[in-house]
DNA sequence: CAAAACATACCGTCTGGACGGTTTTTAAGC
DNA sequence: GCTTAAAAACCGTCCAGACGGTATGTTTTG
């Protein structure tokens, strides 16, 4: 409503694009990514796709950067406000990946992720590079195995989300949530000793 | 030297077809699985191929069940012997997966399905039925949540060991794998309490 | 009017696969 | 055991479609 006579959109034209590309490659798997099929989901031409991305690769690139980027911020929110928690990063890792609900299409750019992550070397190394910078970020308190431990589960549970697995069932998903809180508050785990970080 | 003087081989074809195949894929991704590509990888020509896969479906879907069987094998051959040791089959699904070495060809494939799985929705819901399969074999046992824990390590290790994500590094990994030992051992652990199944 | 935001038409390449040969292996008939 | 016919294994070529990308308009915006 703040300009509705205005025709051209490019910022709104932008976000549609990125969020029809992830739809497709969620809905219809990585070979349904084609301009063609982008564009005409966007409600755009080809060549309007490929005046504001240059390239399959720029679009592509984009859609990463504005996943990990909401990913980031998900984080960040989902920190506890106790810096020296133990686990904190992880647990806040697990929280957000726990609470991803795929009817909900912000949400569901995750899975675009995640599929990006094991199919492009590229992007895996990005990606990578992502958590080993949190990790040395928190490596008071996140580089114990339990938090190791909770990191991965979360990485079961985030690819359990592409396809549907047992776990993702709802109630199911309570259940280990739970448990793993449980862990949490057991002396059950052994005191953080930090490795020495290998590279 | 069953047969020196065969100069066909047919069997042997096959399984270099789906040998190259895998390492076309973990090596240089998903689009370089070309049926060009794998055709002369493999010392074959395209026609010979055709031949032996009617089309690019069957070749994958051959990788998938050879891939699928290795992996069923591997578990069963880990399972403990005492039937009703808790999480028994969980234990021998992270043991599996905790032990690849993608230095090995052989284990190498065990990328491959990961990529597929994560990659296809129709493979995605093929590993599913596999995994409730067994699941529901084992229904007695690996039904707790730390069970489901387990597994959930498991995949995230495996996924890690697409990329060399930080926990693909074989000494963090040991301890890991130490931790949730530990873990097994502690009466931490809550009841074995099977929820009922939701679908 | 200049630049950004689009659209249309088109091209080159690649890839899956069809097709028709050729050679090897197997099986049958004698 | 030898001949021969058929089946299986395998090769090389060609083609249609898809896809990424370019080139060239046309409209909108400032």
């Amino acid at each position: 409503m703040n300009r509705p006579q205005r025709k051209n959109n490019p910022d709104a034209v932008r976000a549609r694009l990125l969020e029809c590309a992830a739809r497709l490659i969620v809905d219809e798997g990585l070979p349904a990514l084609t301009l063609e099929n982008v564009a005409r989901e966007a409600g755009v031409s080809k060549g309007g796709l490929l005046h504001h991305y240059p390239g399959k690769n720029a679009l592509i690139d984009g859609l990463f950067e504005e996943v990990v980027d909401w990913f980031e911020g998900q984080v960040e929110d989902a920190l506890e406000p106790v810096e020296t928690t133990p686990s904190r990063f992880s647990k806040a890792y697990l929280r957000v990946v726990a609470a991803i609900d795929m009817s909900v299409p912000e949400e569901r750019r995750l899975a675009v992720l995640m599929l990006m992550l094991s199919s492009d070397p590229h992007y895996c190394a990005r990606w990578n590079q992502w958590v080993e910078a949190r990790l040395q970020r928190h490596a008071e308190t996140d580089l114990t195995p339990f938090a190791r431990t909770l990191r991965l589960a979360a990485d079961g549970l985030w690819l359990s989300d592409l396809g549907g697995g047992p776990d993702s069932n709802p109630s199911v998903r309570r259940e280990i949530l739970a448990f793993l809180e449980h862990l949490d508050a057991t002396e059950a785990i052994p005191a953080g000793s930090p490795e020495q970080g290998g590279q």
